[in-house]
DNA sequence: CGGTTACTTGACTAGCTTCAAGCCTTGTGG
DNA sequence: CCACAAGGCTTGAAGCTAGTCAAGTAACCG
């Protein structure tokens, strides 16, 4: 679920901002704190988890070159819901609150696309929301697989490749790995979908 | 879940939009129609909800007066995740999509105030995403308890009077009512929360 | 007082999770 | 070029929780 990129890092460089690196695994920030910065990807992929007590690892959203991340907490000054980590070697350019918020001041034009960012946003949130809401297993990978679609504008008849492993197909759909092999399985006997090579088509 | 006010009605009005009355239980958009406006609650309460191919009914958000819904789509020119439907008798004004843009064009302020109230309901979005992620009923229903509370500043410690019914607590965590009165009934039993005539303090 | 709406309880079922074990594939170092 | 480690994938068996269906009770309102 990449999102438009509303913001050229020339700019944020302009205003101050400082770039940073970050290995594989390695966290922005966490879940609770206090945001200081505004973050956007420059190279590699970040993603925006939610632990749950018992260790498991749900995938919120992820972020790729050109996204922003963290701007809701931050102009609301809540602490963050999600914990950022680089899910690839990254780097990521990090921008004061109040240069962010000058930024914003000097250019009305950027607030604008920063609308529409957050417009794409709050629309693939409410899909993500239906996904979860699904009852069955099938259900949910469906909708999940149809997101990913759309996001990529696959057209629909075409089978996709799908290129994310059991394990992140189960944090993205709150299910466990089992099942989505199991279901996965199932659905390709009633040509549901296709595997070949342990790949998944859709 | 309230969002901010963004637009007054009266730039509304002045801007072309229209008001219209709406029972309660009547549809304003469904889902899968084109956004033709742009809307906002005058008076009652509208309801955000997808419903199920088995006819089941989840609520993604509920708006009241002042708020505006169905921005996202209608910025995107995407089709509506959810239906719009009045859950009280209802006023509504509506403003076309090339003069709320007209809007947007005109006052820069006007901008920034929905990229705050966009903020707010990427935030809680998020939220009721860890909500759904839950694996118990009752994580479930204390998360979304929590969010009430937050939503309306209540003290973390002081019990607070919950003012949805069973089901439309069913309706929000996406459990079912019978599961919900089930789950309650045990989390009163063990002082997790407080059932008085039948009302929930938690 | 009668009808509607909300709440409650019980018995049963289905489907997801959990735990445990084993297999396949890929890449790396000797 | 082989061996082995590591990560991803697969399978089976058992348990448990939420869903479903059905019936009935309590509160509310005109």
């Amino acid at each position: 679920m990449p999102n438009s990129t509303p913001l050229s890092s020339d700019v944020l460089l302009t205003y101050g901002g400082v770039t940073q690196k970050f290995e594989k695994g390695s966290v922005i920030y966490y879940e609770g704190d206090i945001p200081i910065f505004l973050y956007q990807v420059i190279e590699g992929e970040v993603k925006l988890i939610s632990t749950s007590p018992d260790g498991k690892e749900f995938i919120q959203d992820i972020f790729c070159p050109g996204d922003t991340l963290g701007e809701p907490a931050l102009l609301l000054g809540e602490p963050y819901v999600c914990t950022a980590q680089a899910s690839s070697k990254s780097v990521v350019i990090k921008l004061s609150k109040e240069r962010f918020l000058n930024l914003l001041c000097d250019s009305p034009d950027i607030v604008t696309k920063l609308l529409f960012a957050f417009a794409r946003r709050i629309y693939s949130k409410m899909l993500s929301t239906q996904m979860l809401l699904e009852t069955s297993s099938e259900d949910k990978i469906k909708a999940f697989f149809n997101q990913f679609k759309t996001a990529c504008s696959a057209i629909d008849r075409a089978e996709v490749l799908i290129p994310y492993t059991r394990q992140q197909i189960a944090d993205f759909t709150g299910l466990r790995v089992e099942t989505v092999i199991r279901t996965l399985t199932r659905m390709n006997k009633e040509a549901k979908v296709s595997i070949i090579n342990r790949k998944v088509y859709y």
